[in-house]
DNA sequence: CTTGACCCTGCAGCCGCTACAGGGTGCATA
DNA sequence: TATGCACCCTGTAGCGGCTGCAGGGTCAAG
C-alpha cells in the first residue's frame, strides 16, 4: 500500500490537515516519517489511530481522554475497566450537560418568541434579563421612573 | 447610596472581579469612575446592567448577543422584535445542541458501563472507537495499533 | 507603624482548533 | 525546458470567555 501524504489522510478520515498536524504538535499523533521533499509520510497505523481519535472526539471526548483510552488500546492486556470507567463517566457528564440546557430551554420558551411588536420599553425579553425574578412566572415590569440609561453608553 | 468598589459589584452579582475588568476591557461594561486611590467607582447603574449580563449569560447568551440586547435596552423607544430574534434564535440553537447530545447519550449508553471485567483486547469500548460501525450493532474486534487486516481504507 | 484585605495593571494560559504568511516540492502540461 | 498549480512545510497569532498570577499600590483597623 502507498504511503500516505497528510491530505490523503486529512481526506480518508475527515480531519483538517492543520488538525492533523495540530494532533501531531500536542503529542496525540506521533510524528511519522518523511519523505526526501521533507513531507509527512502516513501508514494504515495512523490512519487507523486518526480514526480512532475522530470517533473519540465526535462522541465528545476530550484530548486528555482520548490519550488515556489511546494508551489503553495499546496494551491489550490490561483491564478494561479503566476504559470503561472514562467512558461511564463522559456518559455522566454528557447527561448532566442535557440536564442543564433543557432547563435552560424551558426558561427561554417561556419568554422567547412572545414578541407583540411593541417597543422596547415593553418587551419581555428584556425584562427578564432586567430581573431574573421574572422567570419564575411574576410580570411586572422593571424598568424605573428614571431613564434607565443615565450611566455613559458602552464605548467603542 | 455608597458607592460600589469592584469586590462589592462582584459579591452582589457572583461575577468574578477579574471577569468584571474582563467584561470592561471587551467593552462590555462602561469604564467607571476612580476613586483618589485610582480605584474602580460603581453605582446602582453598573450593578444592574452587570446582573443583566449574569442573566444573559446564565440563559447561554454569547457576549455578542449580550451587547446587542444591552443596545437595544438602552434605546426603550426601539421595536422589541429584535430582542425577541435573538432569543428566539438562541433557543432554536439551545434546542439543537440538545439535540445532538442526546444522539450522543444514546451512542454512548451502547457500548458504557458494559464492561465484563475482561483485557483491553476484549473491552467493548475501544472496539467501538477503533471501529465507529459498531456503534450501529455489529460485533468484532480492530485494535488501532495492530497489523493490517484487509478491511478496506475508510472511503472520503 | 504594621498588618492584612483589598485594589491596580499587564500579561500568560486554558481548550481545540483555525487561519494565515512566506516559503518549498512534485507533477502535468505547453 | 518552462510554467503553472496543487500540495506540502514551519511558525505564529487568533478565536471565546474567562482565569490566574506577578509585582506593585491603597486604605482602615489595631
Amino acid at each position: 500500500m502507498r504511503e500516505l501524504r497528510i491530505g490523503d489522510l486529512a481526506r480518508a478520515t475527515g480531519i483538517s490537515v492543520e488538525t492533523v498536524r495540530y494532533y501531531e504538535r500536542i503529542g496525540l499523533m506521533p510524528p511519522p516519517g518523511r519523505t526526501q521533499g521533507n513531507y509527512r509520510a502516513y501508514d494504515r497505523g495512523h490512519l487507523e489511530r486518526l480514526n480512532f481519535i475522530r470517533h473519540a472526539r465526535t462522541l465528545g471526548f476530550d484530548i486528555a481522554e482520548i490519550r488515556s483510552l489511546l494508551a489503553l488500546a495499546a496494551q491489550p492486556a490490561t483491564d478494561c475497566a479503566a476504559a470503561d470507567a472514562i467512558a461511564s463517566c463522559h456518559l455522566t457528564a454528557v447527561e448532566a450537560k442535557i440536564a442543564s440546557l433543557e432547563a435552560l430551554r424551558a426558561e427561554l420558551t417561556r419568554f422567547a418568541g412572545q414578541c407583540r411588536g411593541g417597543a422596547a420599553a415593553d418587551c419581555r425579553v428584556l425584562e427578564v434579563l432586567a430581573d431574573h425574578r421574572l422567570c419564575t412566572g411574576e410580570h411586572r415590569l422593571q424598568t424605573p421612573e428614571g431613564p434607565a440609561d443615565t450611566r455613559r453608553p458602552a464605548p467603542r
